[in-house]
Parts: structure tokens; C-alpha cells; sequence
DNA sequence: GCTCGGCCCTGCCCCAGGGGCAAGGTCAAG
DNA sequence: CTTGACCTTGCCCCTGGGGCAGGGCCGAGC
């Protein structure tokens, strides 16, 4: 027990935290008191402490999880600002997106809702039954792009062994249109060759979520869209123009909505059609 | 019981929320199925309930708390779009901070910490006891400036009728040195007449949180900043820089921290010293 | 030695915004 | 009639603490 000994209330005062907080801090094993009384259970600080309780106070003021900010706090020099620099990445990455779908949305209560919706021509079309190769995937919004282009990637590339692209890649969403969820995307090539895809398909295993099925005939209700137009969340208002379109013509979407790339996307300029958001719809 | 009613699934997948989602703002009111079975207590909604829905999701994507989101959905066009604007400027704000922040932490995690304490040229000097008017205020941090300009101010228009003003108004932070805490800071002006000054206080009645005190004299330990430093959180390293200071030479703070504005605010530039930020230390 | 006030301890409930699971009720199709 | 999908409520979990209750510890004054 030397002298530069500080019990919680004065520690917390230097550290500009609160005794609770830090109490918290010493349970989770993020900033343990050098001294702890046995009989009493009076925490005791050492004042050379209060550095590092102030970077973690610093720390959750950019609202960093006490998770991370054990792992900064316990890494050596460059590392700690690379960690933080990682989590700050993080945050203005995930800032970005929610300032996009804000402007958005202030757009769209501003009474131009109209106008959006207006942009959209919805058409219907008729398509045969198919032969597709798929690879699905959960994943998250902001990594789909990613996904949806490495996947079609190989895809296309596997195709050529069963008898050639036979018609505009899609992708499917079973679940939920495009959200944050998970909900299962499915990245399709239509091919020309079944038997050929089939044996493809084999050889891939289960472990890589690929497939080989029959996409069956239907009717499509579609908008077409620009590249500059497929990003989040943009894209939400040609969903929801097929949507409201449904709803017009009383009609009922007969299956999960998909988004068909019908053009070579990196040939295409911003204002280009590139996809169609599509529908299936029950035929009347 | 019409047609279109959907049950809490269907109307789940088409609002992209969940169904526990859907169930918890029933319960807060914020938004409440069209129909509930009085015996089974299934929830029903209607088809246009959808549109309500998805704005609520796509708020809920802004991390807008539900009590917000209810306002918004609740206003008509234009307001709406105004709460929404209202809204993301704070979130913006917010992040604007965090960001300077994030900056000068990672900086110092670089290891460039001791070039930046480095910069400081600790000094002490003895100040007599001077007669002070005063205004006190709980306040968090990024109100701070605006008060500390506002209040000094209206001191420095009061101090004419007190003597003039006698010496550098200061401000005295009481419990925190600086944090989105609300320790109680306290504007101070020096005053040459003592009678007059409580005269005027006594004339301010007690709402206004005004005083008239004697500040002792004290030997304080103190760091010039320019005006550029004087922001968060720039201004902690030169807080910390009095502390380490202290530390070394063995010595105790004596009373709370304070800034001392010295300068003729509005004519310095950037890089012009402005404020000595100083604690207070007992003479040995 | 006694008490008083100021710290300190643990433990419990609370907040948002749900996720996850259990036990049990409902509904529609086969 | 059964089966399986869907629905209900209720409870515990997460983060990062705030607030309060009931009780221990400690130094100062009497």
C-alpha cells in the first residue's frame, strides 16, 4: 500500500469517469485496480493509471465497444492507431450509407415521392423455364455488391462448360429485398447445357452453396434501372415502384423479387440500363 | 375482417422487419395492426400499413430511436422531412466531434504523444486575490463555447458598473475539466469595486445562477494555448500536459483547473495566443 | 468509546431495440 | 383428425452504464 494509492472516487475524478463505470471496467477485466482490500473490497488505483483510463474514456466517446477498446488499449504503439483507425474506417463507412438513405428519404417526405415513383415505367414480360446454375450466400447489405459480381463472375466462367450463358444473369432474393438482414441471395446463370451443368455441379460439393435447378416460366413485372440507380438505396424506389404497381393492378407478387443484369456491367456508364427489378407475378 | 389483411409473418417479409420488431411497436403504439383477434390475439395488418412500415424501417436504418420515428411518421409532408433534416444535423454534429476526436487520438497513439507534450512550455506565476462577479452553469461540452463567449460577455458589460474590469476573466471548471459531463463551469470576471459588484449581484435575484466571490490567491501552473487549440479535444492535451507536469515535480493541485482568457477574442487569428490553461498549486 | 458524515461495497431494476427460445394456442390443408 | 406452419405471451440475453437500497469502512470530533 504505497501513498500514490487512490480509492475509486478520487481515481474517477482524474480519469473523468464514474466510479460505476470503472467498476465495470475492473469486471470485464479492461482496467483492474492495482490494489484491491481483501476484507473490505475497497479498489485501489495507482495514479500512473489514470493515463490509460483516460484513453478509454477518449475512446468511448467515439462510442467504441469496451471490446475493442480492451484491444487498443492493450496494443503496442502503431498498432493501437491502426485499430483505431480500422474502427473509425468502420464507422465512416457505415456513416456514409445512412447519410445516402438519409438524403433519400428527406427527399422522398418532401413531397417528391411522386416524382420518383413517375420515373419508373413497370412492364411486363413473359420468360421460359430455364436451366440455372446458382450460388447462394446470407450476407449483408453493403457486402452484396461485392458478392453479386464475384459470383456472377465465376458463374459465367463455369458456364462455358455447360453449353454458354443462355440468357441474362439474375440474382434472387428469397427472403428480404436488400436490407441489413442476411436474407438468402441467389446468384443465377441460366445455361444450355442440363446435363452438363448438372455434372458441374457435382464436382463443386455441398460446401460452396452451389446448385443446378430449373428456374420455372413466369411472368415478370419490371422497371429497368441505370448502374448509377443500382446502389442502396436508390434501388429500394424500383422495387417499391413494382410494388405499387402490383398493388394497382391487384395482382400478387408469385415469387421472390430478382434483379437481372442484362448488360455488360463494365462496359456501362452511370447512365446506362444495366438491370431489370423484377417481379414474378401470378398471370390473369 | 376484409381480404387484404395479412397476418404478422406476411406483413413482416413485405415491411422487411421482423415479426418481434412488428410486436414491439404495437405495444409502443407506433404502429398498430389494422385488426386483433379478440381470442387468439393474432395481430392483422393491412396492406397499405406496408408504406408506414417501411419508413419505419428505413428510419430505424438511421439508428433513429423509436420515439423520433414516431414523430416523423406522424407529421405531415413537409414536417416530416423538416424532423428528418433536424435529426441527421445532429447525428452529424455528433460525428463532426467524434471525428476530430478519432483524428487527434491516432495521432497520439502514433506515438507523436511526446512531441505534442513536447509543445508546452509549463510556467507558474503567483496572482493575488482578486474580487470576482460570476455566472455558473451545468452545461455538456459542445454548448460550452457558446456559453463561456455569451456569459463573459454579459460579465464584462456588468463589470463597467463594478470598477471596470480588473484583471483576465477566467473560467472555472469545478468538477471535470472538460467532458460531455455537466461538472459545473464558472465564468469569472475580476472587478476593481467589491461593494458595487455586490450590489449588482444582489439585483440579479438567485435564478440566474450570478455570484460575487473572492478568488484566493494562489500559485498557478499554467500552459499558453492559441486560439486554434482552444476547441475539444486539442485543448485536453494541454490540460494533461499542466497534469504530467505536475506530476513530475512532485506537486498536488491546490483547487479546480481553470482557462484564462487574456486576449481580445474576436481580433486574434488562429495561430495567436489567447488562453492559458492553468491549475492551481499549493507553493512549497 | 461513540457517533456522524462521507465514501465505498454488492446487488437489483431500468433504458433502447430487439434476438432467441420455450410452452402453448390457431389455422388451414391433406 | 392430424400435421406442420404460424401465431401468442413470457422470460432471459446483449451493451454501457444510471439510480437506488442496504450495509460496511474510515477518519474526525466529542
Amino acid at each position: 500500500m504505497h501513498e500514490d494509492l487512490l480509492t475509486i472516487g478520487a481515481f474517477a475524478a482524474r480519469a473523468r469517469l464514474s466510479a460505476k463505470a470503472l467498476r465495470l471496467y475492473d469486471r470485464l477485466g479492461l482496467l483492474a485496480p492495482a490494489y484491491v482490500d481483501e476484507s473490505s473490497g475497497y479498489r485501489y488505483y495507482r495514479a500512473a493509471q489514470v493515463e490509460r483510463a483516460r484513453l478509454v474514456a477518449l475512446l468511448r466517446r467515439l462510442d467504441m465497444p469496451l471490446a475493442r477498446i480492451a484491444e487498443v488499449a492493450g496494443a503496442e504503439g502503431g498498432e493501437a492507431a491502426r485499430l483505431l483507425g480500422a474502427y473509425w474506417a468502420d464507422v465512416e463507412a457505415r456513416l456514409a450509407g445512412q447519410r445516402t438513405l438519409a438524403e433519400y428519404l428527406r427527399g422522398r417526405l418532401s413531397g417528391r415521392s411522386e416524382e420518383m415513383y413517375g420515373k419508373f415505367a413497370v412492364e411486363t414480360v413473359d420468360v421460359p423455364a430455364r436451366v440455372v446454375i446458382t450460388e447462394s450466400r446470407h450476407t449483408l447489405a453493403d457486402e452484396l455488391p461485392a458478392w453479386i459480381g464475384a459470383s456472377l463472375g465465376r458463374l459465367e466462367a463455369a458456364a462455358r462448360e455447360c453449353g454458354g450463358v443462355a440468357a441474362a444473369p439474375f440474382v434472387v432474393y428469397h427472403a428480404e429485398v436488400s436490407t441489413e438482414s442476411d436474407g438468402p441471395a441467389e446468384a443465377c446463370v441460366p445455361v444450355a447445357d442440363e446435363a452438363a451443368a448438372r455434372a458441374w455441379a457435382a464436382r463443386q460439393g455441398r460446401g460452396r452453396e452451389t446448385g443446378v435447378r430449373v428456374e420455372p416460366a413466369a411472368r415478370l413485372a419490371y422497371v429497368r434501372i441505370t448502374k448509377a440507380q443500382v446502389a442502396h438505396p436508390q434501388i429500394l424506389a424500383a422495387f417499391e415502384a413494382v410494388e405499387e404497381w402490383l398493388g394497382r393492378e391487384g395482382l400478387e407478387p408469385a415469387g421472390p423479387c430478382r434483379e437481372i443484369y442484362f448488360a455488360d456491367w463494365t462496359a456501362a456508364g452511370p447512365e446506362d440500363p444495366v438491370c431489370d427489378v423484377a417481379f414474378p407475378v401470378r398471370a390473369r
